[in-house]
DNA sequence: AATTTCTGTTATGCTCCTTTAACAAGGAGA
DNA sequence: TCTCCTTGTTAAAGGAGCATAACAGAAATT
């Protein structure tokens, strides 16, 4: 199961991203700082993501290193041109793929915007523009979004692997909707 | 942009996500490794995930401190009902997400597992089962099928939004697809 | 001007996950 | 039996990210 996965240590990628979920956010935090109140602080990115303002300047200094933040001559946080790129991605990424699962799969509200947070991060460029674009397709074509709809509206948390074909489970013994929660 | 992420803070469930992503790779390495061999040792899990035989020790003890993990008889390892259904449905998530990835959004085939592997552990119970039950009408519907295999074949970079009208990128200033990668 | 408050930085310590290295116990072969 | 190798555990240390707390300097209040 995943073979190619885990003999290649590929799966420690995930540690090697460019760019962790918390680095991601304190950019975040400057650019709606900036669009909220015109300027954005240390201390105004540490209330905002509620965390210590140690720990902001500590961050701050980070990505000061990396070249994606910068201070004005009044020493307000500025993003620089790559920063901001970055965060416009990692927001974007959140639209998309919350409105995919809010809108697509019908997920509730809560659950989408929690996973959505989880992976705005993660998602490479190419997958996050390919999804935009199905996305954009699933809900602009009348004919394609109502069949898309009805189908998730008739979602089912389980499948009967005895009468019914599914071209994931494939060659997996048991329909891989049965995996129960645990967690 | 995404005022109601950074207000409540909710951007920090992501390190109180239930499992951590080392954590998910040593179940399903002990699976993987069980179903290769027939027993799984600490060596073994070490050797496969890459990691040296301290960490590979140290984790799987916090893994069974948590019941996930047990040994049987003769101190091989196995993996707990709770152990096993987690491991399944990490396994399962991965499946769906780099299918969806590779044969919907038609992302090359390491991009698309690369980011399967990344979020395969962030996925909701709730939003991978939807999506399970979305794929399984896109790969099987024909006529869907192949709409959307058309659609995703005329994949565009980015879209002139003075021309189209686009549902996603909606109030924003600037077409979501035209953020650049800098990472 | 003097005092208080706000802002930002730094020191220390914690957790998680990793490494290397030292060590104990078991099994295999001479 | 006596080595030698494998296996598993533990100790020490480092990096990321967080917290708390002490501090210096600037800003605002009195």
């Amino acid at each position: 199961m995943n073979k190619e996965v885990n003999d290649s240590t590929y799966w420690r990628e995930f540690d090697k991203n460019p760019l962790s979920h918390s680095m991601a956010h304190y950019l975040m935090a400057i650019d709606a700082l900036r669009n909220e109140l015109g300027y954005a602080r240390s201390t105004d990115i540490a209330e905002m993501l509620e965390v210590s303002r140690g720990a902001a300047s500590m961050a701050l200094a980070q990505l000061k290193k990396r070249g994606w933040v910068t201070e004005d001559p009044n020493r307000f946080l500025l993003l620089s041109e790559d920063g901001a790129r970055i965060a416009s991605m990692v927001e974007h990424n959140f639209i998309i793929l919350s409105k995919f699962f809010e809108q697509v799969l019908m997920v509730d509200t809560e659950t989408a915007m929690g996973d959505a947070c989880k992976m705005e991060h993660l998602v490479s460029n190419e997958t996050g523009k390919r999804l935009l674009w199905l996305m954009r397709y699933l809900l602009s074509d009348e004919d394609l979004a109502v069949k898309v709809r009805e189908r998730m509206s008739t979602y089912k948390p389980r499948c009967d692997p005895l009468t019914e074909q599914c071209p994931i489970c494939g060659g997996t013994t048991e329909c891989l909707a049965t995996a129960e929660a645990v967690l």
